[in-house]
DNA sequence: CGACGTGTTGAAGGAGCTCAATCTAAGTGG
DNA sequence: CCACTTAGATTGAGCTCCTTCAACACGTCG
């Protein structure tokens, strides 16, 4: 189970030097958090509400997704993970978690025991201010998705999903902005946008018919991406893309 | 303007040890943290999007939210605070301000200066751990109001924030759950839960008729609390008010 | 090859929106 | 103290965007 001979925690040392600087002896002690690597299926829940987490999952590679089930079975998609993403260290830090964890496609993970994490915060303060950091962009990407549900039409909350797809996979080496694989399937997209997936796959049809969008199997091409921007009001701030670290030393 | 003889930031405190311990030097230098008061207008934007956010604001009195606009004019609001509530970290950590802060009545600030955390980080790991801890609940209740606008009916989303705000106002001593004096403006409410405020409206009084709530002047009744959280799919854990703080020393 | 998950399409209905008028309460200035 | 103003609440009518239901197509994988 442990195997912390190659560098697992590089991807997260990647994520956190994103929001700021790390000194030598902070990022060799990223790295060297213990940790064990764990495999999960497509499909398989990671961690479900109410369970008590014990630990903060590094997502090595694969896709997968945090979800709260409302009132009868319908869901509601809160967080969207991919590569390198510090997947739940929300739930871990709260200690008894209030939505699910589930795993899209086939996931691999480093999971860091919650201790370690509180112990990294004692001796490493700044490590411990680029997590939080990490979290707050997290919640960031959350209000974002709360006016897009709350207060754009259909075509409006697809476009601006497929604009936010397009720069996060970039960052994360996985395609461009404006040609990605698409790891949600139309009935998933409706889970993040709040719509239906009948009628996510009529936005989507109305994108490609107009020349906007292009799909063969399951890439997304963005041909016209300042339409697409246009249609979801689209403005990538709220990513925090490309801060200016110098403020926060 | 500088005014640190009262302990202005005790409701600050306080809401740091509903998160957790802490011992009395840690519980001194938080009450030491310098800090201005500052006073804002009803509907008086307190930080607007974009801004350069150089402080973290804690709620000393009156009501505040934050909010975003999009496309032309449409408001989602994210996020409502009242008393107690540590508010801007958030922004402030991040360096530029993703959504703009808004007082709703008269409201009072005790304005941290963002350096200052960032020294409290250093000195009291434990301390900036509560902190942490609070954005994360702020995320989890953004979560939750996720789900509630994106997939529940009007009148579930309308019961959600009824039940929500009973709790929060029982919690911040403002009121009992069951009656407290309503904060929002029917369209206001409606910008919490992607509604307009007509319809707003109409659930309101389809409430009052069924004998679940009544209101007088700005007062809200809940009559049928067990009705309501039924129609809202309301359960409380989301808002973690009674965590076991053991867990995290 | 057959089955299941996913995507696609049509038709019909309804939840919530828009527009607009009216009502109420709480100021505000004279 | 009262006329006037204004923000907010209330109500109705019509409409539309999105859902629901249902059928069918496609492709991938056993």
């Amino acid at each position: 189970m442990a195997d912390t001979e190659p560098p697992s925690l590089e991807p997260m040392l990647r994520k956190l030097l994103g929001h700021g600087k790390l000194n030598a002896a902070e990022r060799t002690a990223t790295l060297a958090l213990p940790h064990t690597i764990r495999t999960f299926g497509a499909h398989e829940y990671v961690v479900r509400q109410g369970d008590v987490a014990r630990y903060c999952c590094v997502l090595l590679s694969g896709f997968c997704v945090r979800q709260k089930v409302v009132g009868r079975g319908a869901r509601q998609i809160v967080a969207l993970h991919l590569n390198g993403d510090l997947v739940d260290l929300q739930n871990s830090l709260l200690g008894v978690a209030d939505h699910n964890l589930q795993a899209l496609t086939v996931v691999r993970f480093a999971m860091v025991p919650r201790d370690m994490i509180m112990r990294m915060m004692d001796e490493y303060p700044v490590v411990a201010m680029r997590m939080w950091q990490d979290t707050l962009v997290d919640a960031s990407v959350g209000r974002e998705w709360m006016a897009n549900i709350g207060r754009r039409d259909a075509a409006g909350r697809v476009a601006h999903l497929l604009c936010e797809l397009g720069l996060r996979f970039q960052k994360a080496g996985l395609g461009s902005a404006e040609a990605f694989e698409m790891p949600l399937t139309q009935e998933q997209i409706g889970d993040v946008t709040g719509l239906t997936s009948v009628h996510v796959n009529r936005m989507l049809k109305a994108f490609e018919r107009d020349g906007i969008i292009r799909r063969s199997r399951k890439t997304v091409h963005i041909d016209d991406w300042g339409q697409l921007a246009s249609i979801g009001d689209f403005d990538d701030q709220y990513l925090h893309l490309n801060e200016d670290k110098l403020a926060l030393s």
